[in-house]
DNA sequence: ACCTGAACACCGTTCAAGT
DNA sequence: ACCTGAACACCGTTCAAGT
């Protein structure tokens, strides 16, 4: 008791409803979550935060770095929610889906991501798919080959995926279930020139009742199964 | 002789310099070449074509046609070039080489791409790839599995080594040669965290004499021996 | 130390007016 | 049919002024 009261001068009381790095990060997350990535402004984010535009540069350098910041946040959570007691292989495919699942439900994760791949966000990734490269027993000569290769699959795959998802919300008219979208998406392939696209056009059919994340996972094991090769 | 003069009123004498779709075209990728994606705006592409922002619009669309076009066009003229006179294996990799380097000179290739995967400049490299597949013998059921692979993965790749070249012009103080680029991105491996980035860091050393193109082209070998392996 | 909001230097896009 | 360029509705960012 005596101890609090020996500074004569308190620091400042904080507000309740004060700003800081954090809560500017966390409103620019669901403002990019509920109205996309033209939906962060700053004007819009002061506003949510009852401010000006101003106040936030304060506490973020610039929009850049509010993205990065923000996509670093996601990426962490969403990794963190891996556990971390499976077999390599098993391991491999968490991370992987996880990234997919984050990237899925948040399309501006994944535009950040291939960006600005030099950004943390990236590293964190690359780590835990490195780890388990290693857990594999790859030899040390290849496990940088292999690690890049898995990143870069897995981040690829990711963003074609939401990409065609935001196809579905910008060109199609109303809102689209997932069994009609890709059943235009086929009729589109079938209606190709058959001189110029008859690979696509034959596989047109494979289209409508196939299943993203099992594809994704079977693309997953193609480069395990080559990594395994090479060990 | 009598034909052509058949009609009273000849057609408009068109100007040497009239606009046209592809000349605007043409124009904004020039600009982006040279001035980076941030440089392609409507006002600096009418000045360099002479006239005013609102006479592109009668040719263009919008911004998003302007790049779509813009893209489309690189990536078509990238994929002429690859000769088609080799076994699949070989094919492939030029395929995917032409597009690693397309995308290395322009770096808003790569972004336009991953933005709109869509549109028909992605859906030529998969035919591109896929035919490939096909020759390569590849069970029905699994080419397009095969093909989506190879396409995410050369993509993604490629447009992380874009990434790590505009880290290059963005980051560092003043034109930096590979050899230096690569060993200040080591220097930064090298001095992460131990207890988080552990694997990072081991790797670190591999990094400054890493051969780009020929990890690329190891990592579609990883792709193709795991493609081998389920036909 | 932190916040406010008007002001600056830009955008993409539109549109009346010209040829 | 095609072009012109001012005008509109936005941006990100800065900064003097406030608490």
């Amino acid at each position: 008791v005596a101890k609090k009261a020996k500074k004569a001068t308190r620091p400042p009381a904080r507000r309740e409803d004060a700003l800081s790095h954090e809560r500017v990060v966390e409103a620019a997350i669901t403002l990019l979550d509920t109205h996309g990535e033209e939906g962060l402004t700053f004007r819009a984010l002061s506003k949510h935060l009852a401010t000006g535009p101003g106040a936030l540069y304060w506490h973020v350098a610039n929009k850049y770095e509010l993205l990065v910041a923000a996509t670093d946040a996601v990426v962490a959570r969403a990794l963190d929610t891996v556990r971390g007691d499976a077999k390599p292989r098993e391991a491999i495919h968490r991370v992987a889906l996880a990234m997919f699942d984050a990237i899925e439900a948040r399309p501006w994760v994944g535009a950040q991501l291939s960006r600005a791949p030099w950004e943390t966000a990236m590293l964190r990734i690359y780590e835990r798919l490195g780890r388990e490269v290693v857990a594999l027993r790859v030899r040390e000569s290849a496990q940088f080959t292999a690690a890049s290769t898995l990143l870069s699959y897995v981040i690829g795959v990711s963003m074609q995926n939401t990409a065609a998802i935001q196809f579905v919300r910008h060109e199609l008219p109303r809102p689209t279930n997932r069994e009609d979208f890709l059943e235009s998406a086929a009729a589109r392939w079938r209606g190709l020139d058959p001189n110029e696209y008859p690979f696509t056009r034959g596989v047109a059919d494979r289209l409508p009742d196939h299943d993203d994340r099992k594809e994704f996972l079977a693309g997953v094991d193609l480069i395990l199964a080559g990594i395994a090769r090479l060990a």
